[in-house]
DNA sequence: AATAGCGTTGCAAATGTTTTCATCGCGGTT
DNA sequence: AACCGCGATGAAAACATTTGCAACGCTATT
């Protein structure tokens, strides 16, 4: 009842035992007798006795904590990662130490230095973009870390996620396929966002190969937020030279292109067809239901965190693992052939 | 270059003072010289040091560490409060300790108890609803503990959070305002998240009180998950002897509403009114924009992570904090007056 | 000229736990 | 009867850091 934080040492004494016994029965409780242990578990009880996980990885023991980076858990954009990378590791004990950065590297080299402060077991970051003053820290900790969203055949540290080149080419190849040849694009600045890039780079690429490059006019920039993308959308729609498909840099923009062209009257997919990446939580579900090319989240989520988990139970890190998880195209009420209208 | 990890000794040595000085220099550096000071800050660089925040935390300093727990992070129910509660945080140097337990109240004591071995400095809940055993583990912890999202006169916990209740009757109210009078419901289960609970007895006192009580068929139940709820309500609209307007838990059953309504072709809002809780990010911007009672998450989130950070700083808890944030109507797209199809 | 006071630094104790090593008692072997 | 091995437990060192206390070399005061 007293608000005084007993230790083990106070277990111990309520016991009858030595601290040493106290920390047999938490970690190892095959080494002690029943009685004594059945004594010791009571007294823990007893004393409201938590143990002190700090203290405990000062002995070079685990921390039992898991970094997670991300650029923001705004949106639904990683909520699902976050999700299952934490259903994974939770299930071993592991809790999440969680650091956004806003898509700042510089912030992002920070958080990280924060998270080694904490002895983290473990590092999970979002991407193949980061700082070198990052990549140097990675280098210097000794500490498993994976690179989960992005995946590149050359990445320097662990990856698993999709190739977002392929996420750009599926998305271009099946407004081409409809028929489209007026496509504007609607992306995301991507100096500092590989994904982004990497998409946008395998868009224009195959629109190029196509013959339909489209011009500067239709290659706007609108960051990852549905309202700012709706009035970036509806300046590019407002003329009268009019594209017939916009591709998205992700469904949370093609959420806001879908409003503009509504606010304008302008009928989906008959006026316009709409393409998302990502298939975020919900994109099936509106209306129109958004097409779009799924990055398969949960599985990146879930496979980083356990890809984690191996390494510290001393699992095969034989090579750097570099780990593609497919994209998948869902064709679904915002594209359809240009011109039915 | 090796692997070695600099602790603060190797630090001192490389820079020729003894480790208290080099702690001076990290923790109270007016109280070293100038000279000194710029050598062993050279000699951290050198090494490659990172402070031990589990060695420090072991002498009674802060662990720098905030505990946050959510029911979950899909969706982006909580998305928003997680990044606001963390962005209000991290500028005092805290980082964030993330756990989740799926709306099982069991699991959540498991996950904070967790959080106080890693001896968190403050912790931040959801809601007002916890186990016997949860409120134990926090009255004997004497750690700043603050429960966001609902607000309550009597919560035993500090509070900070709208009433759920006043949500649940502007929803009603609007509704009937516009005429409706015949109502049906799709809520999540309430036995263990007093927030729907709030909201739903709310919204029933309200209806009854208008003599409109809606009969059982009309009192559905669905997660909070778009294509579940989508789901339930083809089943609730099925029928001929269909509601005029629906009310919903939160705005993610309510987009499964739209996409069930839609998708049985009757228009919104002539046929069938939707309303949601909770306003999150793209609700209005979707199509039609959704009619909600705003919760606002942002304001929650940071206002919880200000308090506590005030707490740790010796500010005044001169009394258990309830704060009562407005909820808001926000009338959109898909609500107007029955029976104008 | 002796000393008081001050700013700077080092020494060593303390923090809570884990783990190695040693001890102790006990049943079974030779 | 002496001994060996074994299971259970305790004593103490180790982990990386912070901090109270003491000591040191100065300058300024009496």
């Amino acid at each position: 009842m007293t608000s005084y934080r007993a230790d083990i040492t106070a277990v111990a004494r309520a016991a009858g035992v030595s601290p040493a016994t106290v920390s047999r029965v938490l970690n190892h409780p095959g080494l002690v007798s029943a009685p004594t242990r059945n004594r010791v578990e009571a007294a823990i009880r007893a004393t409201g006795y938590i143990r002190n996980r700090a203290a405990q990885s000062m002995h070079g023991r685990r921390s039992a904590t898991l970094g997670l980076v991300v650029p923001t858990v705004d949106y639904s954009i990683f909520a699902e990662l976050v999700q299952s990378f934490n259903d994974a590791v939770a299930e071993h004990e592991f809790t999440l130490l969680l650091a956004t950065h806003g898509y700042d590297l510089a912030a992002e080299y920070r958080v990280l230095r924060k998270l080694y402060e904490h002895r983290v077991d473990g590092i999970a970051l979002i991407g193949l973009d980061h700082d070198a003053d990052t990549f140097r820290l990675i280098a210097s900790q000794d500490v498993p870390v994976v690179a989960a969203w992005a995946w590149a055949a050359e990445s320097p540290l662990p990856c698993i996620g999709a190739d977002n080149a392929e996420a750009g080419r599926v998305a271009a190849r099946h407004l081409l396929d409809l028929g489209h040849r007026r496509i504007a694009l609607v992306f995301p600045p991507s100096d500092k966002n590989d994904r982004a890039r990497a998409r946008l780079d395998a868009v224009q690429a195959a629109l190029a190969a196509a013959g339909c490059a489209p011009p500067a006019r239709w290659c706007a920039r609108a960051p990852y937020d549905t309202s700012q993308a709706k009035a970036v959308c509806r300046d590019l729609l407002a003329g009268r030279d009019r594209p017939s498909a916009l591709i998205c840099g992700n469904d949370v923009i093609a959420q806001g292109a879908i409003a503009a062209a509504t606010a304008q009257g302008l009928a989906i997919p008959g006026a316009l067809s709409i393409m998302g990446i990502g298939d975020f939580p919900g994109s099936a579900d509106t209306v129109p239901a958004l097409s779009t090319v799924a990055i398969p989240a949960r599985r990146i989520g879930a496979r980083a965190g356990r890809h984690l988990v191996e390494c510290l139970s001393g699992g095969p890190p034989a090579g750097i693992l570099r780990e593609r998880l497919p994209v998948e195209l869902h064709r679904r009420g915002t594209t359809a052939p240009p011109g039915i209208a």
